[in-house]
DNA sequence: TTCCAGGCGTATC
DNA sequence: GATACGCATGGA
């Protein structure tokens, strides 16, 4: 999907100016699949692991404010998954009536290739919980250890250094994954490489990771876009507009579906 | 007060 | 393998 994509844009004095279409900031940073955002004014605040951004949408594009070019081509533009072409699959999708639909709601969701650690403690904390809450205990671990933690910090941390976080039952998963990606029991380039489904079973070694957080993580944190998390929301879209199955030759790209799919079911129905 | 929230571990059948 | 239940926390 990346062949012939050229970014358009442009580097001026307070930052890189980017033209894009298939991209809007609240739907794509504000819609579930990150944690670490917030909107500022009318900007976006937040981070990757430790990089901070603050991206304004102004004259029709959006500013990568104080950031170099050599930052935006080496981390935002990966982030951000402008060398994926959202047009071309999203032609592809409107094929299917529900998908069009869901499509034609919020078009301008990206999917964020998030660091891997980062996205998998971050959906650990997101089971049998809510949004807001998901950002505070990670706002609140990212204040306790100066910093989005390490695996081995997180290994070595004691619940008396944990308490603050409020993570509640979710406290010991988060060390357990700690523990095991720290020691490389939990090997990342298992994760990254094998078939999906070795892959999720590598993750699934953590204790308090699932099948639908580890397909969370692959998706957002190791963009395996043909990992599909099925949380109450997909399965009602699945037994409302699914029911002989989702079409086979959207497989390889489910992922990505699924989060147009999400955002629709939650937002524009009920 | 009770219910619910991008689930999972455990017990039981 | 299917189903039922408890789980920490906090907002509605």
């Amino acid at each position: 999907m990346d062949a012939g994509i050229i970014m358009d844009y442009e580097v001026r004095a307070n930052g890189v100016f980017l033209r894009q279409p298939d991209f809007d900031l609240e739907q794509t940073l504000d819609c579930g699949q990150a944690f670490r955002w917030s909107r500022n004014g009318n900007a976006f605040v937040g981070y990757r692991l430790d990089k901070y951004l603050r991206i304004s949408e102004q004259d029709g594009g959006f500013l990568f404010e104080n950031t170099s070019e050599e930052e935006f081509l080496g981390i935002w533009a990966e982030y951000f998954d402008l060398f994926t072409d959202y047009g071309a699959l999203k032609k592809m999708f409107s094929a299917d009536q529900t998908l069009r639909l869901a499509c034609d709601f919020a078009g301008g969701i990206r999917l964020l290739k998030q660091d891997g650690w980062e996205a998998l403690c971050a959906f650990i904390i997101s089971q049998n919980n809510n949004i807001p809450r998901i950002k505070g205990i990670i706002a609140r671990m990212c204040e306790t250890f100066h910093g989005f933690p390490s695996p081995f910090a997180l290994a070595e941390a004691d619940s008396q250094m944990l308490a603050p976080l409020r993570a509640g039952f979710r406290e010991r998963y988060l060390r357990s994954a700690g523990e095991l990606v720290a020691s490389g029991a939990v090997d990342f380039s298992v994760v990254k490489d094998a078939p999906l489904d070795e892959a999720k079973h590598e993750l699934m070694k953590i204790i308090g990771v699932g099948e639908k957080v580890a397909m969370c993580a692959l998706l957002y944190g190791f963009y395996r876009i043909d990992a599909f998390p099925v949380d109450v929301w997909i399965k009602r879209v699945l037994a409302k507009y699914y029911p002989s199955g989702f079409p086979e030759e959207f497989m390889p790209v489910r992922g990505i579906a699924q989060q147009y799919l999400f955002h629709y079911i939650r937002c524009a129905e009920e």
